[in-house]
DNA sequence: GCCGTCATTTGCCATTTGGCAAAAAGCGCG
DNA sequence: CGCGCTTTTTGCCAAATGGCAAATGACGGC
């Protein structure tokens, strides 16, 4: 629940009753390897916040090919914040990658809490941009990297997460074939 | 101005008087091409509303190349809105590439305006996410796709911004060589 | 320990893209 | 019209990546 807490706190203060409040709300959920957390086509009914595993997001291109794009590790929020907001289906499949542990908030409950908490929603409204803007970074430079380069500064920046996740969903997020990625591990090692 | 109008009124409702009162604090800014709007390791002091004409967002990566990041065009914000929240200095350019014409507002009107209209910090933060969503929705399928569907869809989704973008910046945008992208114009003709 | 299953690596060759430099095209200006 | 400047197109070859299929490796169940 700490890690809940100084998540949340990066965003607002909130005191010990605010907290605790916070902490009635939600309950754990543990999700095998490959569960799915939402599926793409339906509106997200939760928030969920990664405490243990690694969870990704994809979809399927016109080619009928799978794409990753994104991955989730434990102290971040994985949720449909637009979905949410404005009731829409999810584009996008959340999957756990490995075994993982969260803690739910339904949507009703997260709701709620703009009502109790004074400054709540723009809380939530600051960790959607965050959100937002980590993506962002993440992918932005990629598009004018070459596949080497693109692979190096994942592993560089998210060290904790390259070994938990496997090749194919790896190369499909890099944008390369994992062959590919294969072959540039060798080059590297 | 009643492009910005329109353009605020997707955010949430705002009565004659706000409008008014919003329109009092604009001023215009013409910014011949090449010219800088935001540079680099400034901090921002204006959020402009783009009238007319195309501008781009662009670094410099460690190599010292160029990089193109991103085009606005009319009826869209051009702000480092994070910046402006945080007092940050702009990490990227902002840079005309043609004669534009903006419609202004200093940082401090800007904020101003969070005091006298009820719910405008909402309508910023909602301007704020749809602005990085609709980024991260360009810029994520790039990653996947070869240079040719780059460009494709690149046309099909801007086709107004295309014919006055020189090509070394969209190269630059769709993380190819100038080459490359002339090579795919001839390939597609 | 062996087998089946799935993940990863490798080989081979085709295609795409990059790097570099020269040629051609576009454009403002006298 | 012709000149100088910038932008775009080409040619040539090297390097990176894809596509496909086979080989190898990892791992759990029996």
């Amino acid at each position: 629940m700490d890690e809940l807490f100084t998540y949340l706190l990066q965003f607002g203060s909130l005191n010990q009753q605010q907290l605790d409040l916070i902490a009635s709300k939600t309950t754990t959920l543990l999700l095998p390897k490959d569960a799915y957390f939402l599926e793409a086509g339906h509106v997200a009914r939760h928030v969920g916040f990664l405490l243990e595993g690694v969870m990704r997001i994809c979809y399927y291109n016109n080619k009928g090919d799978e794409i990753t794009r994104n991955f989730v590790d434990e102290q971040h929020l994985v949720a449909d914040l637009r979905g949410l907001e404005y009731s829409l289906p999810s584009p996008e499949y959340v999957q756990a990658v490995t075994d993982c542990r969260l803690l739910l908030f339904s949507k009703r409950d997260w709701d709620d809490l703009a009502h109790t908490i004074v400054g709540w929603s723009e809380m939530v409204h600051k960790m959607t941009a965050k959100h937002l803007r980590e993506k962002l970074a993440r992918i932005s430079p990629m598009v004018a990297q070459d596949a080497t380069t693109r692979y190096q500064e994942f592993i560089e920046n998210y060290p904790r997460m390259a070994n938990r996740i496997p090749l194919s969903y790896l190369a499909s997020f890099l944008g390369i074939t994992q062959s590919s990625l294969s072959r540039i591990r060798k080059n590297i090692r």
